[in-house]
RNA sequence: GUGGGCGUGGUGUAGUGGUUAACACGACCGGCUGUGACCCGGUAGAUCGAGGGUUCGAUCCCCUCCGCCCACCCCA
């Protein structure tokens, strides 16, 4: 085999068309019962555009977005997430001048330069919804609340909400520093790549998985401790009404985890990650929370915003996703006993296609084979065109699963044909 | 970037240091000169991931590379 499928990517084939529409048709209908609308973006932006707001100092932009330079020697980046895509877009086409907030969805391929493993791949897809212009707690709770519909509608069990605040700005630095500070008592305890991360990315601590920084960590200072007086009670809100969402649905299950900081800079006050316990390391299938300082960065007016983005491949990963089937079944193939009949064939094919009937003619080979075509591309039926029905206006058709007897009738008799078929 | 597992017809698997690499499914053709799916028979399809080494001889042993999968990292 010559060429192959560039690593971390795959094909989609027809088999699959089912389970990846049912998906796709789920998150849509959901996110339009709560008024949101459709935007799509380009798939590649100013590189700045990504480094300004997912962060510079993030692995999404120092490692895995695939930069290059174009022929005007710009610099360009493949999407590697939609949600700056998005606030551009905001800005540039004058969104902040509509009613505020403005509720959007996306749906589409983002791309990011990564080792492949289990639910992870170069080319993947998203679902994500922002809701735009509103710093209200409620507007959290309603991200979350869609956010678990979805997954509910998915038929997804077992999955989990994590929730924490990361507070403001100032919040945040006062806590950084904090946080610093207590690690650098430990300094020599931690591992290598934590001593990095102490330099780079002190929050990153908070979720090693080495052993040492997991003992250290679990005395380190919360966020919540160090949250603003606004901060904290939009969080507190938050809280009680995501219990009150338990009481009524009780297997909304929700942990208020404090080591929850998430990589991407722009996020602010909430985090949250819905996780499922069967899908193994690559367990969040949904994560979000707000971005408040976004928007400003991009140069748009100070405006508030919350979003999540789903992982299609992780969402169908789960739900297993033996559905494979081909919704497309064929209704006729036409056979012919003689190639001289093919005109014949041509057009009656036309006509039932005409009418709504899916139409293939037979490739042109012996009976016996296009029959077993016909049964091997799971036909419905078999109409017979031969030279008795050239003779008398008709068509002999047999339907394929089951041994009734075929039956001939006249050839423009569409109606016979769709009772036969039950379309 | 680091570590582990694995690479044999289209797919899933056997197998052995020695002349035509096996089996099942799938595909194709025929048994039925106008009838599939069942049954029976046949045909095609693999330089055993690539390159090098050891050997009289390598698909098998050794090395390198490439690819796939998994894990770390990070994230959806």
């Amino acid at each position: 085999m010559i060429y192959k499928a560039q690593r971390g990517t795959f094909d989609i084939l027809p088999e699959n068309e089912t389970i990846w529409e049912r998906v796709r048709k789920i998150c849509l209908d959901t996110v339009k019962l709560y008024g949101y609308n459709y935007i799509e973006t380009p798939i590649f932006e100013d590189s700045e555009v990504f480094k300004r707001t997912v962060g510079q100092n993030t692995d999404i932009v120092e490692k895995e977005m695939y930069t290059f330079l174009d022929k005007g020697g710009q610099s360009i980046s493949l999407r590697p997430e939609n949600t700056a895509g998005v606030c551009r877009a905001f800005i540039e086409r004058g969104l902040h001048n509509r009613t505020l907030p403005i509720r959007l969805f996306y749906y589409g391929t983002m791309f990011r330069y990564e080792r492949p493993q289990s639910g992870r791949f170069r080319q993947f897809h998203q679902f994500g919804i922002e809701c735009i212009g509103d710093n209200d707690y409620e507007i959290d709770y309603e991200i979350i609340e869609i956010g678990w519909k979805i997954i509910t509608n998915l038929g997804i069990k077992n999955s989990k909400l994590n929730i924490n605040s990361l507070g403001d700005n100032n919040d945040r630095l006062e806590y950084i520093k904090v946080l610093k500070q207590y690690f650098e008592n430990y300094k020599n305890d931690l591992p290598k790549v934590d001593q990095l991360r102490l330099e780079n990315a002190p929050l990153r601590l908070l979720d090693s998985k080495e052993k040492n920084t997991i003992e250290i960590a679990k005395n380190a200072p919360k966020t919540l401790d160090y949250l603003s007086e606004e901060a904290k009670s939009h969080h507190t809100n938050l809280i009680q009404k995501l219990e009150m969402l338990n009481k009524i649905d009780e297997n909304f299950k929700f942990v208020e985890n404090h080591k929850l900081v998430r990589g991407l800079d722009y996020y602010n006050r909430t985090v949250f990650e819905f996780t499922t316990d069967s899908s193994g390391p690559q367990g969040v299938i949904l994560g979000g929370g707000r971005y408040d300082p976004l928007i400003e960065i991009l140069g748009g007016p100070v405006t508030p915003a919350v979003g999540f983005a789903m992982g299609i491949e992780r969402i169908i990963n789960e739900i297993n996703n033996k559905e494979d089937d081909f919704s497309n079944q064929i209704d006729v193939v036409i056979v012919i006993t003689e190639n001289i009949f093919r005109e014949e064939s041509q057009s009656l094919a036309n006509n039932l296609r005409k009418n709504k009937i899916k139409t293939i003619i037979a490739p042109n080979k012996s009976v016996k084979a296009q029959m077993r075509y016909a049964n091997n591309v799971n036909s419905k039926s078999v109409i017979f065109i031969g030279e008795n029905e050239l003779k008398n206006n008709s068509i002999t058709l047999k339907l394929l699963n089951s041994s009734e007897d075929q039956k001939t009738f006249s050839n423009d008799n569409i109606e016979k044909i769709k009772q036969l078929l039950r379309i």
